[in-house]
DNA sequence: CAATCTAATAATCACTTGATAACTTAGCTC
DNA sequence: GAGCTAAGTTATCAAGTGATTATTAGATTG
């Protein structure tokens, strides 16, 4: 709670010729909008949520008012940068891919994957994924919850039919499974924070590293999956403080 | 520059008994110097640097100015926070460990990867090096300097040594060589990610998985290291936008 | 080309936030 | 236990920062 001053109307009076007077420039609204969504994106990427709307402003060439013309407030502009980086661009069909069993699971996941990557492998995306999870951001879990019910247990199904092993009704996804499909992620992953956040130089080809870690995940994850899974059931513990 | 305004002296003079007062404890300089550095730490690793040292300081139990008796100002407080777990956890017998080559090189990685685990993989060290990197900071890319000249370089030297390969001098080291010896370091990396930045479940016996990557680093790096670089030294490309 | 609509700006508010100066007092010394 | 030293607090500054209000002006319409 904090006591709000009676504001008093304060009769603007422009003192007649002295600000440098920017150039107004007049957009659609809806034109308008795009544009600082895209710089928004950009922006928050970079210098993360508390990034100041006034250099945001600043860097569209437009007045920091604007913004408040376009998004209630600044966590509404956020959220609008969440819901086109992380929701628009989810492309339903990857569950589809995945699930075609007209063709072969190999040829499947790479087309996953591959895809999949050339989606969340930029600037953008890592980052405002990495400042959401260090945020502990809500939009975080929610995305990897997603990506857990919509596309690793698929996969886990998938290889399961493959090898003739119990579905997922029947038998629910052990630890081991789920650490095994997300290790391919997290090496694609791991690429772009080294890329964007680390500033270092990251392997060139990724469709060929992508089909290369889809071959060593189906020749060893299957009977990986299939034993039982020694250390998959063991307690967790946490390595140092906490 | 901003303009100074000439600060009148303001003439404080205690409202007699009106603050809650609070219950003011005296530590040794050194004492509370130490505690405000370990709470930093946690702070830090928290919010990131734009942590307000108001908060830090509520935390903390002091008043926010006498963060400035023992700092000059904030920025001097993160320089210690890093100092004190970036460079003063370094462990020089790191270096000695790896080129003691009255061990076996297997028996000597992995106890070196061990003990780097132990060493980075807890919530302070894997967020603050994340915050350093996201902001692009110096330490960061120093660290990073160091750890590829004091450790990479070494271990890649001792296993081209053990293959009875050129020694960095006559052969400075291929892309692919500080790619394989990455490889290990970012899968524990990550695991460090996954839990205190994602909030995701982490396997539990590190010191096995660390055995098992540093077994198939070894089984797998030579070969890779003494082919003639197939990718090595190809272009690298950016993935998309940038 | 004047009327009208609304995109865009200028001015400013209320609160935040790093930092400083003046004042207070815990606790040690003799 | 008076006096002193320095650890700690109170009050406050000035620039920063999200947000609001009143005004200006670019474009479209008839």
């Amino acid at each position: 709670m904090q006591k709000q001053r009676a504001r008093t109307a304060p009769a603007v009076k422009t003192p007649a010729g002295k600000a440098p007077a920017r150039k107004r420039r007049r957009l659609q609204r809806a034109e308008r909008e795009q544009m600082i969504v895209k710089g928004a994106i950009r922006f928050f990427a970079e210098h993360g949520f508390k990034g100041q709307t006034r250099e945001l402003a600043r860097r569209l060439g437009i007045t920091q008012p604007l913004l408040y013309r376009y998004f209630p407030n600044k966590n509404a502009l956020i959220e609008r940068v969440y819901e086109e980086v992380f929701v628009a661009r989810w492309n339903p069909e990857w569950e589809t891919w995945i699930a075609d069993r007209t063709q072969p699971l190999h040829a499947r996941l790479v087309r996953f994957y591959q895809d999949y990557t050339r989606n969340i492998l930029n600037y953008e995306w890592i980052r405002l994924f990495l400042f959401s999870g260090l945020e502990g951001l809500e939009i975080n879990r929610r995305y990897l919850r997603f990506m857990r019910d919509r596309i690793w247990s698929k996969v886990i199904a998938e290889i399961r039919f493959e090898n003739g092993r119990p579905s997922l009704e029947e038998e629910p996804a052990s630890e081991t499974e789920i650490e095994l499909v997300w290790a391919v992620i997290a090496s694609i992953f791991y690429i772009g924070v080294r890329r964007w956040v680390f500033g270092l130089p990251v392997p060139e080809d990724l469709d060929a590293i992508i089909e290369d870690k889809v071959k060593g995940f189906l020749e060893g994850a299957p009977a990986a999956m299939a034993a039982p899974a020694k250390s998959a059931n063991a307690p967790r513990v946490r390595p140092r403080d906490l």
